[in-house]
RNA sequence: GGGCCUAUAGCUCAGAUGGUUAGAGCGCACGCCUGAUAAGCGUGAGGUCGAUAGUUCAAUUCUAUCUAGGCCCA
């Protein structure tokens, strides 16, 4: 007779192998066809609102490696916060606007630019912008992420710019919007600003002049050397490569801590960093110069570092006027003397250390931003002597000057790497212009960001002290972009007497306008349609104003999207929830949208901010295109399925950098198939379970299956924290524990005999099966937030639910605990007994190196346990043999007997193990060996129990 | 150069106010099973806890320096 028939041996249609890669598209449609993000908002209105705010990427490329993990990572936390029972929408969105569109539209252009409006070019921009984002926005939705994919935010969106120029607006209205001086790369040839992005390094020939700053006489006196016989002139000396600069000369910077010598020569004495006299000396052709001193800062360092030379005063070389000494951390000994002139209108160092020195109390008189040069690169009227020459063809003569007036220490001319206008090819300079920037200190902006910043839950706390430090030491916030495609800042300048005009009444009617038409309005209309009718200078009375050139700062764009797109959904969605992006974002999204918050609502805009760091490769290394180490998503889509990029996203700390590698993949590959094997045999077993029918009360099984909800109440309520704290690593490993060792090696282990071997409608195997089937539909949606595929997969193939072509997985809940009767002492005995099956197990192992034995269902075992454990046992001696998964146990009361050999022994536990070969004869359906296969004449292979079973 | 951060088995991660033989899963080796089968089970081998110095009775854990790496800034 075929006794194997008679078994109920795992059925399913489950498939072992995901295929992911091709069937995951199917379910991306599915979701889509179906509505599902919304059908999932749906049925969550008026439940606590968790708003997961997204931060924009750009619009431009595909999406890499970083973007899928940010995706994930919120798309597993709105997931998870869904099935906890909340209403967490997502609405993604796309920073549109700014310079690498512009860019790259531009580089497309070439020469057509020329001929080009602002309009036509912002077009261009427009439809690069919208052909990346909606390709951004089908590799977002192939990951797996659900969210508001049909509506999303765009930064050019009408109605997103007219928020942009609103907020703008009351930044104006709150005070603290003012224009001033700063410098950026300017191309002469063009006259435009480029960014540091448009500039390409070329050699270029400069001149190299050490010019000789004379300390005036009070300085001298302080410095003790107001009375040295024979020394004429006591100097500082500096070296530039620029010397058109020197003319918006306010300052001379040194460094705090590097050491200056003081060397005569002849009848002068010339001050200069130690370590660089003698290459000084040399470049100079310097006559026998003799180290006089030197103010010594090492080894013994000294308080304040060169605080003594700090504010005394040197005449400038090409006028009458005096330049402060002043202490810069960026000067450095790798070329000319430590000492650096400063002209904060030509330098972004400069720029900074004179508004650090303006802000301080040690200068008596604030530093000018002088620039003395035009858009064209020429000297102005305020340097009468050089007018309109342009600056690179004025150095032969001021360095001549330089030479008449005797400051003039040394000359030479110098090949180095300098910056080029990337259309133009020509040397660029640097040239302050006037720009509109954001007071931090008026209406005390800066003290208040901070005061929220402690308000803020920051994730990892690291995150507060960096964002703490950057808004305590930031200067004002420019934003200003000398830029087409962006949105304008919407201010005029009064055509006659060139004061500007700012006003926040007028702004809101440009915000209107462009509510309608978008911000192309600003770019077609002129200033006078823009302008309210009868619009009239404060100042001089005049009518006719120009309107501004630049466009906003993009972190203003995006910073104001908490007022732009949070606000606008509906009550309670502000302040959101959680902002979540790279760490890098400290200095970006979440600082501009701080101090845009802060600014107008008085708040910060999240209530939480939690950041990733970044993807780097097997080594720990940055990935590089040059390194040939960079991992695109598509690739590993391609090859693996989006659902192990999940599963990597899951399982790294990605509070650190993440490392992906091929290594690291298969490895996830490996727990991936796990999981989803483990997943494929509880579905196989529960194919004649139904749920409607067969409930066994919990109470009424036994222990092992008892202990198997055990486990899984464990796992519920670990996988439910780590989502809570968004500790993912906890959930896979968790996960993976789960499925390996309490299920696949033990329980499953075990109850294989009892699936197969029992009468399928037997009480025992109805209560396995309801277990299994209890575990199986909770782990699919325990997992279902990282593992969004295969838990929709797994859904699928519960047998017994209604398949209804509008359920998903992702609409249903967090499974909860069930209640076990003596959860605590069923814990503490299970485990003891576990720990016995483990001593057992390796007992058998040895039997089977010396081949007693091979499966286990051919061993006997005998142990021996002293009397507490012996007690302890024999109230389980039925369920032993099963539990080991042998033929027969046998019971003996003695810890270690002298005399017989043991195998295996224990002392912790008190006991020991010995393994003989089972008795009886081997039945031929359950494969237990037995004494009673034979009894019966009908079936002489078969031991009693299946006898029962079969009948 | 400055700020913030990281370094534990081949891989992903645990761990300890400083105190016995530093753990897990995977992978690997060997074996078993052939009624989860491109599956399942078992046993085992893997670590000077990045390096050096210091504090201490005792350091992988605390401190300093260094090395390697990451983000931001200059």
């Amino acid at each position: 007779m075929d006794y194997k028939s008679t078994l109920n041996l795992p059925r399913t249609a489950f498939p072992m192998k995901g295929n992911l890669p091709n069937r995951e598209p199917e379910f991306v449609a599915r979701w889509m066809k179906q509505g599902l993000y919304q059908r999932i908002q749906a049925s969550r209105v008026g439940k606590p609102l968790y708003v997961l705010h997204d931060g924009p990427p750009y619009a431009n490329g595909h999406i890499h490696i970083g973007h899928a993990l940010n995706k994930i990572l919120k798309d597993i936390i709105v997931k998870s916060r869904t099935m906890e029972g909340m209403q967490a929408p997502y609405v993604p969105g796309w920073d549109c606007h700014g310079l690498p569109i512009e860019h790259q539209v531009t580089k497309q252009l070439g020469e057509k630019k020329k001929d080009m409006s602002a309009t036509d070019l912002r077009r261009q921009c427009r439809e690069y912008a919208d052909k990346f984002w909606n390709i951004q926005r089908d590799e977002f939705q192939r990951l797996g992420v659900l969210g508001d994919w049909d509506r999303p935010y765009l930064t050019m969106d009408k109605a997103y710019e007219a928020t942009i120029i609103r907020e703008f607006g009351k930044f104006v209205e709150r005070g603290g919007v003012y224009k001033g001086l700063k410098p950026v790369l300017w191309c002469t040839q063009d006259q435009t600003a480029l960014a540091e992005a448009e500039v390409e390094y070329m050699d270029h020939e400069s001149p190299s002049v050490y010019v000789k700053f004379p300390f005036d006489a009070t300085s001298r006196e302080r410095l003790g050397l107001a009375g040295l016989k024979g020394v004429e002139n006591i100097s500082i000396v500096i070296w530039t490569t620029t010397p058109w600069t020197l003319p918006a000369n306010q300052a001379i910077a040194i460094h705090p801590r590097i050491d200056y010598a003081f060397v005569l020569v002849g009848k002068e004495i010339l001050v200069m960093a130690e370590k660089l006299v003698e290459a000084v000396s040399e470049a100079c052709a310097l006559k026998k110069p003799d180290i006089l001193g030197c103010k010594k800062l090492y080894p013994e360092p000294v308080e304040g570092g060169n605080d003594g030379f700090e504010a005394l005063h040197c005449q400038r070389p090409l006028d009458n006027g005096l330049s402060p000494i002043l202490l810069g951390d960026f000067v450095t000994l790798e070329q000319g003397t430590g000492c650096v002139h400063i002209a904060p209108g030509h330098g972004m160092d400069d720029y900074l250390l004179a508004l650090k020195y303006n802000a301080g109390q040690v200068l008596t008189e604030p530093l000018q931003v002088k620039v003395p040069v035009d858009d064209h690169g020429r000297f102005t009227e305020e340097v009468h002597e050089f007018a309109g020459q342009h600056v690179f063809k004025a150095n032969p003569a001021i360095v001549e000057k330089l030479k008449q007036r005797g400051t003039l220490l040394g000359h030479e001319t110098l090949l180095h790497s300098y910056p080029h206008c990337w259309r133009c090819k020509k040397p660029v300079i640097f040239r302050a212009t006037q720009q509109w920037f954001v007071s931090m200190d008026e209406g005390r902006l800066r003290e208040r960001a901070l005061e929220e910043i402690d308000r803020v839950q920051w994730i990892p706390e690291r995150g507060r002290e960096r964002i703490y430090g950057m808004v305590e030491n930031r200067p004002d916030w420019c934003l200003s972009r000398q830029r087409i495609w962006g949105t304008p800042v919407p201010g005029f300048t009064c055509a006659q007497c060139q004061i500007p005009l700012i006003d926040a009444q007028i702004i809101d009617r440009i915000a209107d306008l462009v509510s309608k038409h978008g911000a192309d309005v600003w770019f077609e209309r002129p200033a006078r349609e823009l302008l309210p009718e009868g619009t009239t200078c404060a100042a001089c009375g005049a009518t006719e104003f120009n309107k501004e050139q630049d466009i906003l700062d993009v972190w203003f764009e995006s910073g104001v999207s908490h007022a732009a797109v949070v606000k606008q959904q509906g009550d309670g969605w502000w302040p959101a929830s959680l902002y979540l992006e790279g760490s890098d974002q400290h200095r970006g999204w979440f600082h501009s949208a701080l101090l845009s918050s802060v600014t107008t609502d008085g708040q910060a805009p999240y209530r939480a901010v939690l950041t990733h760091g970044f993807v780097v490769d097997g080594q720990g290394k940055k990935m590089s295109k040059s390194a040939g180490n960079v991992v695109a998503p598509q690739d590993v889509i391609k090859q693996h399925g989006a659902e192990i990029l999940r599963l990597w996203v899951a399982a790294q700390d990605y509070q650190e950098d993440l490392r992906i590698s091929s290594q690291i993949l298969t490895q996830l590959v490996e727990a991936y198939r796990k999981i989803r094997n483990t997943c494929r045999y509880l579905l196989s077993n529960v194919y004649d379970f139904d749920p409607h029918k067969h409930q066994v009360e919990i109470s009424r099984l036994p222990e092992l299956d008892r202990w198997a909800l055990l486990r899984f109440n464990n796992l519920i309520s670990q996988v439910r924290q780590g989502y809570e704290i968004f500790d993912f690593r906890q959930i896979v490993h968790e996960l993976d524990y789960f499925c390996s060792v309490d299920m696949s090696a033990t329980y499953l282990d075990i109850l294989k005999d009892r699936l197969y071997t029992f009468a399928p409608d037997s009480p025992l195997r109805r209560g396995s099966q309801m277990v299994l089937f209890h575990i199986v539909t909770g782990l699919a949606r325990l997992m279902a937030p990282i593992l969004s595929f295969t838990a929709e997969d797994v859904w699928d193939a519960v047998p017994g639910r209604d398949p209804s072509p509008d359920d998903s997985v992702h609409l249903s809940t967090f499974p909860a605990s069930a209640a076990i009767p003596d959860e605590a002492e069923l814990d503490a005995n299970w485990k003891r007994l576990l720990a016995i099956r483990t001593i057992v197990l390796s007992a058998l192992e040895e039997q089977r190196r010396e081949k007693i034995i091979g499966s286990s269902l051919e061993a006997r075992v005998m142990l021996h346990a002293v009397p507490a454990l012996h007690e302890f046992l024999q109230a389980y001696e039925r369920e032993l043999p099963t539990l080991f998964i042998v033929s027969q146990v046998v019971l003996h009361p003695t810890g270690n007997p002298a005399g017989e050999k043991q195998l295996v022994s224990d002392e912790a536990l008190g006991m020991s193990v010995n393994v003989v070969k089972a008795k009886g004869e081997k039945c031929e359906r359950c494969w237990n060996y037995r004494d009673t296969v034979g009894r019966v004449p009908e079936h002489p292979t078969l031991c009693d129990r299946c006898i029962e079973a079969v009948a």
